[in-house]
DNA sequence: TCTCTGAGTGAGTGTTCACTCACATAAGCA
DNA sequence: TGCTTATGTGAGTGAACACTCACTCAGAGA
């Protein structure tokens, strides 16, 4: 079971204070995975125990309130170690002096997509509990979709200048980006709407797309009417 | 309050069979209210009793459980004479022929985004809902984001063979269509994220980057060697 | 006037919930 | 070995839940 392995990985870790039993790893693996089915709302604690292979006291032994158990998961997620590799390789991606804007977004994408399907349970409660917990919704764009989103705007600020990419404000890019992506992710992981389409080319052309929309052609494009005012 | 207004409408419609009384427009608007705030799994009927100003035996004599609320809510906004009158627009702009993509896509994107704007918590609750309720996906896709599907890909393929919009699956484009106004949607709506942005001119960018995204340009791009095998 | 019908009601009901607690066992340490 | 602390447990608890039901009442029809 992965989302097993990832929380003994994450015990194990030198580099994060936290230690967990065998019993602690169970319950927060199973809490996440009858989260992400049934929502945070409608999960009991006795059935998170029972699929645990716990007693339901146990479970509070660890977490005070069940609300606990949801807030900490940002907090899991934040720390483990796979987490924190491809964050690292974001920043040095951010940082890093593409010469082409395409060769730069690529990246991103792929950086992205792959934490993405790492901790795809995990995300799937956050994304699904956002709407409801505010309070988790800090975590999502700092650690979900953009981590340190001040240098993103720096690089695509340099992508600006050079002429690559089109001359609207930066934050609106990184919306449009983050909408991007969070559609395209909504859209398979969450709301699981079936399409016909073939889900191995699909991210390539998500990132053919987006490169497209934000490079500079030849037909200039108005904006509409309403816009101007 | 508009809720109240949007069933008073939808009751008086001599198009639709729905009539309702004054209480049972004061228990689904309610409900719509507090679902859209906490989600379903938290409301308490005695709570939307206590905000639509009605007994908590009267929510049951109009819906047999609680449930049962929560999936009339599509029916409703099938039925309401602003879906239907922005249905039948989007039907006719997918059997319009267009001379430009671009006009196309404009008018498209205007068509959902007022839709959305007219009725935001009641798509609001669905959206929140869809991952947990799969009965209600299908009415998404369906009635929310594109109805007529079919439709929508004849005019795609018409203004793939006229060579303006790149010649990826049509499923394909439709699924980065509904993806970009998805995340756009979620993200302002129902995630509440906040940007430092302009949201009046926001759709307008949208519209430009879609655009973008699916015009032919000089720029060819390759793709990944991933998506090549 | 009387009767019938359907909307409206809120105290009541059985169930389920998150959470507690007294106790059991294991672990660490002198 | 004995003492202390950490971990585990499930029966128990009060509160809250969705839903029921016996009842009221207004309005329509005769």
């Amino acid at each position: 079971m992965s989302l097993k392995n990832f929380f003994k990985e994450l015990s194990e870790s030198e580099n994060t204070n936290i230690t967990m039993t065998d019993k602690q790893i169970c319950i927060i693996s199973a809490a996440i995975e009858i989260f992400s089915e049934k929502g945070y709302s409608a999960t009991t604690t006795s059935e998170i125990a029972k699929k645990a292979g716990v007693g339901e006291g146990t479970i509070f032994r660890h977490y005070k309130t069940k609300l606990e158990m949801l807030l900490a998961i940002p907090n899991y997620l934040n720390k483990s170690p796979s987490s924190k590799s491809h964050m690292s390789d974001l920043t040095r991606i951010f940082e890093s002096p593409y010469e082409k804007f395409e060769d730069f977004i690529k990246d991103v994408i792929q950086n992205r997509k792959e934490f993405i399907l790492k901790n795809t349970p995990l995300i799937k409660v956050l994304v699904q509990e956002v709407p409801l917990h505010p309070e988790l919704r800090d975590t999502m764009s700092e650690s979900v979709l953009f981590p340190n989103m001040e240098k993103l705007i720096q690089a695509i600020d340099r992508f600006k200048e050079k002429g690559q990419i089109i001359n609207i404000p930066s934050e609106t890019i990184v919306h449009l980006l983050l909408t991007s992506m969070m559609g395209y992710f909504f859209t398979i992981f969450i709301a699981s709407f079936h399409f016909n389409v073939d889900y191995d080319k699909e991210p390539d052309y998500l990132a053919q797309y987006i490169l497209h929309g934000l490079s500079i052609t030849d037909n200039k494009i108005e904006l509409s009417r309403e816009a101007a005012l």
